[in-house]
DNA sequence: GATAAAAGATGACTTTTGTCAGTTGCCCAA
DNA sequence: TTGGGCAACTGACAAAAGTCATCTTTTATC
């Protein structure tokens, strides 16, 4: 059965936004002949943390969310990874098993690449390598971000900044609300902070004006309102 | 002047410790021609938040704290670099101005290596590009497991922590107190706290007789005490 | 559309953390 | 040796965050 164009690396727009660019056709070419398209329902997980990865998940559709389990057994999430992101690198790269989990914030179409793709590709292909290392870098540099967040600013602060966050990275609907709807339990998982003082804050932000809420769905009323309150007042 | 055998880089045994070891004899000369080596004093910074890095520095000897002041103008201490590590890697990397700032904790001697020299490297030498490259997945592997931390222990477990940390990595001086001396206010710039509840955390160990403290040095008493206090009693 | 299950919301309370104002003690330099 | 300055420490209080119990609303399913 032909298969469809799109579905072929070497014609995938996706691939443009992440370090996969850096390919030749070739190598795309033999990088289609063995990944597997899959399609993953909201909720189901991808992978698991602890899970040895048999290869790389680059999202072609929809958002996960990778998070990881605390010793004091509650879970934080680490990043939300959507189309064009490719996940599970760190763990094939450092040949280890992966440190996070990847759930499906909704449904989902992922392309699994076998690492033995990745990994021939970056002992031959220097461009490839030297792509993948800066995107490294930069997810480092937004780690340090985030850990002087997570240590510095109160809660407040940080339910301001992922509200700003999504309503950039993903946009709100014809009516204004946050395209991407999480559950008042995710926010509170990327804030690091209990259900309900999430939803308590949110409830100020609401009584504040600088918010409103319909159901689960959220609309950002004062974007520099919230600026401000992410920064301290 | 004749330089000292162990002064030039192709000798020096502070290779062996980071990605510069994949580095090929002819590589290392030419590195050790261009680098410059410093003496840093204890307070003294290596760099500071925001510059444009115009090389990286290995760590011949001495500790150094890299940090970052958050938007509420506290200083989070993201790591902690000794003897064999790359400082400044990321920045030069990514081509951008670095994210952290680096105060040497004691009296330091440091190599300063030119750009150049690592960008020539990595655009040649697969094999650097590829260590660097683990090396970095390795290091966004700890970040994640330090968001965890700060996101969801209290001070108490994350002082814990520390203290094991302390100890594993820089061990005990004759006395058996920490050798790696750090002020209270650091202490609690890595946990991420204020002073004064770092300093009433450590008396409150010292009350349960897991520390001990004499002036600014402590000594851990009970080991496997701390490590039940770090993951929740 | 009824009903059960899940998610959202709120109140009351406790614990943790932060802040401010001060005291003590130590080290170093005049 | 003395005294100024800084770091360590303490107390009292305020604010932020966590927890538990309960209730309401939404959502999913038959």
């Amino acid at each position: 059965m032909a298969e469809h164009e799109e579905s072929r690396c070497e014609n995938c727009i996706i691939r443009e936004l992440n370090s996969l660019k850096a390919l030749k056709k070739e190598e795309l070419k033999a990088i289609s002949d063995s990944k597997i398209t899959r399609r993953i329902k909201k909720g189901e997980a991808l992978f698991q943390e602890g899970e040895k990865l048999g290869g790389v998940f680059c999202v072609r559709n929809g958002v996960s969310k990778l998070s990881k389990i605390s010793d004091n057994g509650k879970d934080q999430i680490v990043k939300i990874a959507s189309k064009g992101e490719v996940m599970g690198q760190r763990s094939v790269i450092s040949e280890e098993a992966t440190n996070l989990s990847a759930v499906a914030l909704n449904d989902m179409e992922v392309c699994f690449i076998p690492k033995n793709n990745i990994i021939e590709r970056i002992q031959d292909n220097p461009a490839f390598t030297q792509a993948i290392l800066k995107h490294m870098a930069q997810e480092l540099k937004i780690a340090d971000d985030f850990i002087v967040n997570m240590a510095q600013k109160t809660v407040n602060q940080r339910l301001a900044e992922i509200l700003l966050y999504l309503n950039t990275t993903f946009g709100t609907d014809e009516e204004g609300y946050l395209a991407l709807i999480l559950s008042r339990a995710d926010i509170a998982d990327v804030v690091g902070t209990a259900t309900e003082l999430c939803i308590r804050t949110l409830a100020k932000l609401k009584k504040q004006g600088l918010i409103e809420t319909k159901g689960k769905r959220i609309k950002i009323l004062d974007r520099s309102g919230l600026q401000q309150l992410k920064d301290g007042f």
